[in-house]
DNA sequence: GTGAAAGCGCTAACAC
DNA sequence: GTGTTAGCGCTTTCAC
C-alpha cells in the first residue's frame, strides 16, 4: 500500500500565498495577529487550491482532535437495533449532534461501551488513547457513572452528562424528567383520575428516580395517596406488562398508569388487553420517550417527549464553548420535552 | 489549552521491553521479522502499560487511518430523522458496520453528503482531505454516482457500492432487488392475483429500475399483462398514496399492489381506505424495506426485507480485505433479503 | 531479525 | 505581525 499523502497541504498554501506556514495556520484557526490583507490572500489560496486541513495532523500538532464522542450503552443499543422497534435514541442524538458538530468543524463519533462490565475503565481508556477526543457526551446510564466521570476528568476531556443531576464534573443536561412526570400526572389529574399508577425504570438510571419523584410530588400535592401504586421495570416490554398486571391486581386498581418508557407502555397496553380493559375507557396510559412506537400504537399513546436531538445539540455547543475557554455552566442545563397528548388518555369511567 | 499528549506511547513500550520503536511497531502491526520471544516480551509490555496506538499518529506515519466512512444522502437522512417514523436504515448500517469495523480495529464514521448538489465533488474531496478514510461505503443514490466513484478511485480509496449493479470501480453489493420484486410478485400470483400493480421508486436510484424489472419479469413469465399497472413515486408517503389512487382509478383496477418502499405502502394503505377498500380483502399490499413502520401498520405489511446490516457488514469486510491486498470481487456480492409474509396479503375476492 | 534516521502535516513556543 | 524551530507519535526506508 502506497503511502497515502495529502494532495494539498499547508505548505502548498503557504507557497502559493507567499507567506509562512504559521501564518496559514493562524488564518485557519482564526487567530489574531494577521493583517486583514494577509488573511484575504491566504483565504484566496486556500479556496483556489481547495485546501482542507488534515484532522490527523491537526491532532498531532496541536491540542485538538476535532472529535466528540457520543458514548452509548453497548448492549442496549445493539438490542434496540436488532429489535427494529423504531427506537430512535441514537438517530436523534446523531441529528442533534452531527449537525451541530459540523457547524463548528467537529465530527461526532458514536461509540458503544459496556456499562455493566468492570472492564469499562480499561475500555474507555483505550478509546481515549486511540481517538483522543476533545469532548465526550455521556448518555444514561453512563451519565451517572463516577468511574467514567473521573477518568474523563483526569484526562482533561470536556464532557456532558445527559439526563444527569448537577454536581460533580462535567456539564449536566437534564430533560426535566421530574417536571415531565409531574406534567404527565397533572394531565391525568385534570382528566379526573385519582388512582394513578406509576411504573418506574431501573435503579441504575438516575432518571428513573427523578420521574418517580415527579409523579409522587404531583400526587402528594393533589392530596392523593400513592401507596401500592408504584411498580418498577427495566424499560423493556415484558417488564411493563408484568408491572401493569401487578398494579391491576390490587383491590382498588388504578384508572391510569404512567410508564417510564414507551416499551413498558406497550407492555402495559398488552396487559390491559389481557385483562379485558379498554384503553383509554377503562385505563388511561401515558408513556415516556415518545419514540415512533408511541405514535404507531393503538391507540396512539399520550407521551412525554424526550428532546434528545435538542439536548445533544446543546451538549455539543457547551462542550465546544468550554474548549474555547468559556466556563461550563454550573447549574444543570434543562431542556424540557412536551407532553404529546394522544388518545390513550381520557377521563376515568364514572 | 495545554498540549494534549498521549499518556503511553510507543516509546514507553519500547523502553519497557528494551527494544527499539520499530520492533514495537512491527508487533503492533503483526509484521514479520520479529522473533517470537521478542513478540511475547513486547506484548507483555503493551498489556502492562495499557498501551493503545493513537489513530492520528498511525495515520500520520503510515498509510492507514483505520477509518471507514458511511456516506449517506444528507437531505433524506435528516428528513427521516426529523419525521421519526421509525426509518432505521442508518441504524442497520451502524449495526452491521460498526461492529464489523470494531472487530478489525477500524472505526465507522457516518457522513452526510448532499447528493443533488453540483458541489458534491468539492464536498466529498474536503471530507477525504480532512479524514483520509481508508474506505468508503456508498449508499443509494450515491452508489450509482459516477462522479463519486471516479473521485474515490483517483484517491485510491477502497469503496463499496450498496445496491449497485456490477461494473465500474468499487465493490458492488446487491440486495437482490430484482429477485426480491420477483419473489413478491410470485407470492401474490400464488395467492391467485392476476392484476398486480407496481409503484416504482425515483429514477436516480438504480434499485428502482431493478425492482420494476423483477415485477415485470414475473408478470411476463406468468403470461400476464402489465400495461397500465405501473406507477411511480419518490419513496415517500404522499407519492405512494397518489400512485395508488391512479392505479385504482383504472377501468380494471389491480387486486394487489407492490410498493417500492414501506412509506409508499403506507400511503397506498391510506389510499385504499379512502376508496373504501379493505386490505387485504379488496386489495393486497406488499412493500419493500421492512422498516419498523411495516410491522406497526394495520394490517402489518407483507414486506421484502432489506438486509442492510448484513450487507454493510460484508461491505466492511471486503473493504478491509482489499486494504490487506486481497483482490476485490469482480461480480456483485449478493445478499438477499427475505419476504416477510404478514397480513396485508390474501387471495383476491372471487 | 533489528535498529537508526527521516518525515508525515500540523501547531506551540519563541524569536524577530 | 510574522517567520523560524522543534516537536506530536507513528511508519517507512534503509543500514546493519
Amino acid at each position: 500500500m502506497a503511502r497515502r499523502r495529502q494532495s494539498v497541504t499547508i505548505k502548498h498554501v503557504a507557497a502559493d500565498a507567499g507567506v509562512s506556514l504559521q501564518t496559514v495556520s493562524r488564518v485557519i484557526n482564526n487567530e489574531p495577529n494577521v493583517r486583514p490583507a494577509m488573511v484575504e490572500r491566504v483565504r484566496e489560496s486556500i479556496a483556489k487550491l481547495g485546501y482542507v486541513p488534515s484532522l490527523a495532523a491537526q491532532r498531532m500538532g496541536g491540542s485538538r482532535s476535532y472529535l466528540i464522542l457520543a458514548l452509548n450503552d453497548r448492549d442496549r443499543t445493539i438490542a434496540d437495533w436488532r429489535a427494529r422497534q423504531g427506537t430512535d435514541w441514537v438517530d436523534q442524538m446523531l441529528l442533534g449532534g452531527m449537525l451541530t458538530c459540523a457547524r463548528h468543524g467537529y465530527r461526532l463519533l458514536l461509540e458503544l461501551v459496556d456499562t455493566h462490565s468492570d472492564r469499562i475503565e480499561r475500555e474507555l481508556a483505550a478509546t481515549i488513547a486511540a481517538l483522543q477526543p476533545d469532548g465526550v457526551i455521556l448518555t444514561p446510564p453512563h451519565s451517572d457513572n463516577p468511574v467514567i466521570a473521573s477518568l474523563l476528568d483526569q484526562h482533561d476531556i470536556a464532557f456532558a452528562r445527559i439526563g444527569a443531576q448537577g454536581g460533580g464534573a462535567g456539564i449536566a443536561l437534564s430533560m426535566a424528567d421530574e417536571a415531565g412526570a409531574r406534567r404527565a400526572t397533572e394531565h391525568l389529574l385534570a382528566l379526573g383520575h385519582r388512582r394513578i399508577g406509576f411504573i418506574a425504570g431501573p435503579d441504575d438510571y438516575a432518571v428513573s428516580a427523578q420521574r418517580a419523584d415527579g409523579w409522587r410530588g404531583a400526587m402528594r400535592e393533589a392530596g392523593l395517596p400513592y401507596d401500592g401504586l408504584l411498580a418498577s421495570g427495566d424499560f423493556d416490554y415484558a417488564s411493563g406488562r408484568e408491572a401493569t398486571l401487578r398494579l391491576l391486581g390490587a383491590t382498588v386498581p388504578p384508572s391510569a398508569i404512567i410508564a417510564s418508557s414507551d416499551k413498558m407502555a406497550i407492555g402495559a397496553l398488552a396487559a390491559a388487553r389481557e385483562r379485558g380493559l379498554d384503553v383509554p375507557a377503562d385505563l388511561s396510559l401515558v408513556s415516556f420517550d415518545d419514540t415512533p412506537i408511541a405514535r404507531f400504537a393503538h391507540p396512539p399513546l399520550t407521551a412525554m417527549e424526550q428532546p434528545i436531538a435538542a439536548v445533544t445539540a446543546r451538549a455539543v455547543e457547551l462542550i465546544i464553548a468550554q474548549l474555547s475557554g468559556r466556563a461550563r455552566p454550573v447549574a444543570p442545563v434543562v431542556i424540557a420535552g412536551e407532553l404529546m397528548v394522544r388518545t390513550s388518555t381520557a377521563p376515568p369511567r364514572v
